[in-house]
DNA sequence: ACCTGAACACCGTTCAAGT
DNA sequence: ACCTGAACACCGTTCAAGT
């Protein structure tokens, strides 16, 4: 698994383009970004970014997958708190990218490389729920079941702004009855 | 509110002009769909669909609108039926629309004149479910918490493909707990 | 009032050429 | 291997002109 330096510099090259990317896309959305602005942010051509990624969507699944995989390094740091403050954590750490969540979902029908992103980014947040609801006692099937209601309700808030206050009811609401 | 002939006129071209986009939209999805296409599909020169709408975004609200009064009009037809047959009732109503919705998200951010729909669509989910919980004599402000969980519920139903056995078991679950 | 032909600025993407 | 200039087909939209 051992990297040269050729492979080193295109992942530090590819971490810069995606960084911009990712910026860019939150700021003005996916849609009013053009691949012309991202290049001009970067000071190269526009047709640069091609040699990198074979298309838009592309550069977008690389950001999104550096966005997850940013997320799971600070997974083990909320491993043993209560079901309720793991789903505010969730909340929190995408709902900067709520825009390109929705962008995702938009997509689900044309895009396999995004679909096949958002299946992981479904197993991501599945594994956390299942795995504390397990921790608690709850068996195998109800644990599914209760994943997929909370993944809806992660993403039903993710989705639509919303009050702080009214976050807290609905995780409290979930939490209640799904014990 | 009586309309003369020139309203009626414009009436029926603009249900020619919605049922044709809508029917587009939902086959190839909303960006894949152009101008162009549309105009091509109605036999008319492309730049004469903004005679009818200001933007693009503005038809989309247009065939939204329609699709949701065609919705509305058919509500009475289960308003006495139990609340698991009503949600199971909208999922199917919409499902067909599934891309249109995601498109209807990914643009809240960017179209107010979308964001106003998205509202009044879920006030119309809203209405159907805090009405039914309140005939079986949940309080309101339950209700009202109840009905957010409910639409949140929905619209993962609505965005995700999933199997019949899936969506049955949510629906249960949900209305296990919301007596 | 309703529709069109022609144009505008911009889009994602490709290709041949340069180093 | 990495980057560019120039071009391609297409996009949403505008405008002046026709009936």
């Amino acid at each position: 698994m051992a990297k040269n330096k050729r492979e080193i510099n295109l992942d530090v090259k590819k971490k810069e383009l995606e960084d911009t990317a990712a910026r860019l896309f939150m700021e003005d959305g996916y849609d009013a970004t053009s691949m012309n602005r991202i290049s001009r942010a970067l000071g190269v051509a526009p047709n640069t970014l091609y040699w990198y990624y074979p298309s838009k969507d592309e550069l977008l699944v690389g950001v999104l997958n550096r966005l997850l995989s940013d997320r799971l390094t600070q997974l083990p740091s909320i491993a043993g708190t209560p079901l309720k403050t793991q789903m505010a954590w969730v909340i929190q750490q995408f709902e900067q990218s709520r825009a390109l969540m929705n962008t995702v979902h938009s997509k689900l029908d044309q895009s396999p490389v995004i679909r096949d992103w958002h299946e992981r980014f479904h197993s991501f947040l599945e594994a956390i729920v299942v795995h504390t609801l397990k921790a608690k006692g709850v068996g195998a099937q109800r644990a599914g079941l209760l994943a997929t209601v909370a993944i809806f309700l992660l993403e039903g808030l993710l989705a639509h702004p919303h009050s702080q206050k009214q976050q807290d009811n609905v995780l409290e609401w979930f939490d209640q009855h799904s014990r």
